[in-house]
DNA sequence: CTATGTTGCCAACAGATGTTGACCAACAAC
DNA sequence: GTTGTTGGTCAACATCTGTTGGCAACATAG
């Protein structure tokens, strides 16, 4: 029997085959990202993908594991909350193809969809319960600040929407900044 | 030869057709919406789609006709433009499922997404140039208003992100008409 | 050395998909 | 009645999909 804590040569593979994994399904959503294409860009046969992660649902939960690891919430004093947040998630998106992925993926797969639920849920949900008057109302104010964040996303870097692909970061900050500050801190319009 | 404009058999069948591909294309996007489940909702046969629209891809073209209908731009009184705008696509999304089926199609599909960009370009574009103090940066308010209102849509209508969905109309426009007022009409943060 | 488990490729399966062409019924025109 | 057009069905096609099982190469254990 082999050591257990030995590396296993398989890791690599098993790496590669969720990088590609990843981009595939950000590039491509859910159903166009074929499990043969995947297996391509890893450079190895498909049917290792299937010995890896069972079927393509199981690997794109795999694939779709996220942190958003959001900046902590107390100490951000009035005022910068939105440029924080809204700089945050522009930061995110770039830097990693994940919340891509699983907004393509999201809007025509279930799973997906889930799967975005449950990170707003758990990740935004806390971090705008610390900021806003009233606890209660913390999920409502986290949605609002989802749908404008998941809005540019959407429009920036699924649709490409010219005017706002264009935008820069520090302009995108400015506009947006005072609304999510509102959605999450402000009194009742 | 048959008279030109004597209304033919066909017509029912025609709008039958687009009526079920616009369903099926707003619930299961444009993958997983194939030619049979269309052709079955509208009770006839698979061909007749191809016969009468070509192929998949121009049966979404012809699905996806879409006339925002927004109100006359001039005569809204500053301190309602948001909630008049903000309102009438919240109608227009919960009254037609085409919205709906772009932004499904428009995320995992080329051509759905540059449907989506000749709506805003040529529809909120200008109505929002008539409300904007420099016309010149009319394009970019207007890409900032589709952000949040296509961040909305995607929240509560595809994603049923629960808090937006759970929210009332006049919440919605309570909450989002501030912003949408700001992007079109407010100087420069 | 042999024995055993791991890593990988290959070929094939069954099912679904977009698309095509042959064929048939109804009907208008002559 | 014959003819040509229109509306529609049926069966098949080529292709692609996720998935499976078998088999070769290799590494490690004993």
């Amino acid at each position: 029997m082999t050591a257990e804590n030995r590396p296993r040569r398989s890791y690599a593979t098993r790496a590669a085959i969720l990088a590609a994994a990843r981009e595939r399904f950000a590039v491509d959503g859910y159903e166009r990202a074929t499990i043969r294409a995947i297996a391509r860009d890893a450079a190895i046969d498909p049917s290792m993908v299937m010995r890896y992660y069972g079927s393509k649902e199981k690997l794109f939960a795999a694939a779709s594991e996220l942190e958003l690891r959001l900046p902590a919430a107390d100490g951000i004093p009035p005022g910068e909350i939105g440029t924080t947040l809204v700089g945050h998630f522009l930061d995110h998106w770039e830097a990693d193809g994940t919340l891509a992925a699983m907004l393509r993926v999201g809007v025509t797969n279930p799973a997906g969809a889930e799967r975005l639920r449950e990170v707003m849920a758990q990740q935004l949900g806390p971090y705008v319960a610390a900021l806003c008057p009233d606890p209660a109302e913390a999920p409502r104010r986290a949605a609002l600040v989802a749908t404008q964040m998941l809005g540019v996303a959407l429009c920036r870097y699924v649709l490409r929407l010219p005017p706002v692909a264009d935008l820069t970061r520090a302009e995108i900050v400015a506009w947006l900044a005072p609304t999510v500050e509102r959605y999450a801190t402000a009194a009742h319009p």
